[in-house]
DNA sequence: GCCTGTGAAACATTTCACAGCA
DNA sequence: TGCTGTGAAATGTTTCACAGGC
């Protein structure tokens, strides 16, 4: 449901290993080309994050070298994941030693793209969009949100922190002027669809949604879901097997 | 960091594998007690509450049955997993048939444990509080908002949806007075950790975090977190890849 | 005949344990 | 000596493919 490839390189790798020898003997040419998509396990992309974090609180504390023991225990993971994660990155630790805090942090970023520019737009400007849209957390990163947008002729025109609200209307145009090249669904489940094939049709690629709905992608547009009440039934079953 | 065990049994077999005999031993009488534990894959449980809100969106649409196909289609997943996801709580469909769309609905609702009271505190009436409180989706799967808290004189005593936000020195006893067996922390970083604590010590089992930071919280406690920025980061590291 | 339920295979992730280098 | 980096083992998840009942 979502696997798809065609990177026909013997990238070389460990358990991201790409495909031996097997199809590709059709075209290609080229022995080995190096430019190999590295390819992370989307676990460890996960745990990079979080790694990410952990370095950012280090290095306000003042600290300089950290050991995986210690990065991995901030982090919540044991050192001997937080170990092979970071392999995966390469080599960026000293044995016997530990790894530099902003050396590490800045691997990590680069590893995850976070050097390149973000632009996020917001659709749907109810209670959840205006909380996000305020934010801070979404900046401190390289995301900056450009634009936000809604229906409610009542809430167009309002100000919210330092964008005003934009009417839906001109989505596609205001994603093209913005430049956004990620867009956030707040919406209710009816229009979630419907907005979502707006934002596809229009080009972004990469959408995170807030709706309570399953939704429907094309291939290639990836999409990330957060739904609070999920999260509750997941706790919820745990909760409930406490009790037997 | 999350494993802990305690099953001393070669439990071997599939995934969910029932303890076969183990605790309990004491009472009961017949060689092999049905009650067991079930024990339902974490992906799986993560998914079958993706099913759920299918089956309520097909409920509503008036349909009565649907075939393991349609309905993982609208889940988004492949039907061999939903088979087996389903497998996991038992035999409800009809070979050749399909699935009854509300006996369906209501057994997966009773394995996850919905159909117990959850109360569910609010820690943190900010922006996202606030969005978290008056947003209607808990509700409607059996979570009650009892309660919602906040430290600032300003914004304690203020009304939201049908709730007074209450002073979070009085967190203790509010939780204890409304019964609340969930809690979901919509805090700033540096307090997160602190408010996390007094919820683990008022006897709170299950959390839900929107917290930016890694919470450390003792055996026993089952914390699942949130962070936009965290979701962001990974489309970005997708999104970059896709350019190479 | 058709679609569910499920062993078994394929694949992915995590953990172990230790070689290798500062 | 001490901690990283990583093969190999253990564990978990998904897919395959088909037996089995309606």
């Amino acid at each position: 449901m979502k696997k798809k490839e065609l990177s026909p390189l013997p990238t070389g790798g460990k358990p991201p290993v790409v495909v031996p020898s097997s199809a590709q003997g059709a075209l290609d040419g080229y022995p080995a080309a190096e430019q190999a998509v590295k390819q992370i396990p989307p676990a460890a992309v996960a745990r990079l994050t979080l790694y990410l974090r952990a370095l950012n609180s280090l290095t306000g504390d003042g600290v300089e070298r950290v050991s995986s023991e210690a990065l991995a225990e901030a982090s919540g993971v044991s050192s001997a994941t937080l170990r092979k994660d970071l392999s995966y990155i390469g080599s960026h630790g000293t044995r016997g030693v530990g790894y530099e805090v902003d050396y590490l942090n800045r691997q990590i970023a680069a590893a995850l793209g976070l050097t390149l520019d973000w632009k996020v737009a917001i659709v749907g400007a109810g209670n959840l969009g205006r909380a996000l849209a305020r934010y801070g957390g979404f900046q401190s990163r390289g995301f900056e949100i450009v634009a936000i947008f809604d229906a409610d002729p009542l809430i167009v025109g309002q100000e919210i922190g330092f964008l005003r609200v934009s009417d839906v209307l001109g989505l596609e145009t205001g994603l093209a002027q913005t430049r956004a090249n990620m867009v956030v669904l707040a919406l209710p489940a009816h229009v979630a669809q419907e907005m979502c094939d707006r934002v596809v049709s229009a080009g972004v690629k990469s959408i995170l949604s807030f709706a309570p709905i399953t939704l429907q992608v094309p291939e290639g547009v990836n999409l990330r879901k957060v739904d609070m009440a999920t999260e509750l039934q997941i706790l919820a079953y745990h909760a409930q097997r406490l009790v037997d």
